[in-house]
DNA sequence: GTGCTCCTGACCAACAAGGTCAGGAAAGTC
DNA sequence: GACTTTCCTGACCTTGTTGGTCAGGAGCAC
């Protein structure tokens, strides 16, 4: 249940890329701006364009901009590309899992609990990031005194 | 942002205890009603112990029960005592992370996540997961068609 | 003391995380 | 056409995690 540095990196190089609107960013200034290490940034760039959610040209004047406009993209489209399916069990879906004796009823807690990350993923887009104004349901979520409180 | 083996094994394994109130029950058993390899799960009922969710005792007539109350044991408790914090980014908790630039609002995004994550796990008992009477909150996320759509 | 059952550490293979290195292949510039 | 720039790709590396197994010790009950 953890978020790996190569989805935090994603993530931050899509907002950059968000914010530069279509002109191509070179990847060192990406890596700059954001603090990630070059090379391995390269990597989850190209992983984000197999998945189409970026576009990359080389040379002089090359670069990588969004293949959708910023508010076409969602947090949890740039995750999938790079961490896989979201909420997984055992690496299977929850929704494919069948329990037995008195856990039966683990397969709607699980499914409610990919639910929950979708409420807040995929309805935040890149757009919404850059500008700060996060949806209303995420925004109300992370300004409960509670979220903030490690436990 | 996967749920491991362990996690799912460890809640499966605390729901049979659940019903069982307060009987101790073998290790056997609880890996024979769950399909569980035995060996495995006796490190993680360790960890559960070592985390004050489990007591135990040795010899004939020993086996495993719950410390505490099912109503009072959340699916929170049992995650974190085998995996660790929820919801921690780049192995750090998302409060104390820095974004700079155009990734200045994702520290709020993976408080959402960790917030709704939380509201899910935190909120279901083995109480309410072996009578499979969900909080409301909880069975109305995993009520939606979409929830069960694989994506 | 003799089973029974939990407790614990050691070990193991496979894979993921988080990178680095080295070179190739396009695109633009002169 | 040569040269530079920048992306593209695969190979490699170290460390840790996942998902287990194995072997023995320690406590409890009879």
């Amino acid at each position: 249940m953890r978020v790996s540095a190569k989805a935090d990196y994603a993530v931050r190089a899509a907002a950059e890329l968000a914010a530069a609107d279509d002109d191509p960013v070179k990847g060192e200034k990406l890596a700059e701006a954001q603090d990630i290490p070059l090379q391995f940034l390269e990597h989850i760039l190209l992983e984000l364009k197999h998945a189409g959610i970026v576009r990359a040209r080389r040379g002089a004047k090359g670069g990588y901009w969004l293949a959708r406009e910023a508010d076409e993209v969602t947090i949890a489209d740039i995750v999938r590309a790079v961490e896989g399916p979201i909420a997984h069990v055992q690496s299977a879906p929850p929704e494919s899992i069948e329990y037995r004796g008195n856990a039966e009823h683990l397969q709607e807690v699980w499914i409610a609990v990919r639910a929950s990350l979708r409420t807040v993923l995929e309805h935040v887009t890149l757009a919404d990031l850059v500008s700060g104004e996060l949806p209303s349901e995420v925004s109300a979520l992370a300004a409960s005194k509670d979220a903030w409180a490690a436990r």
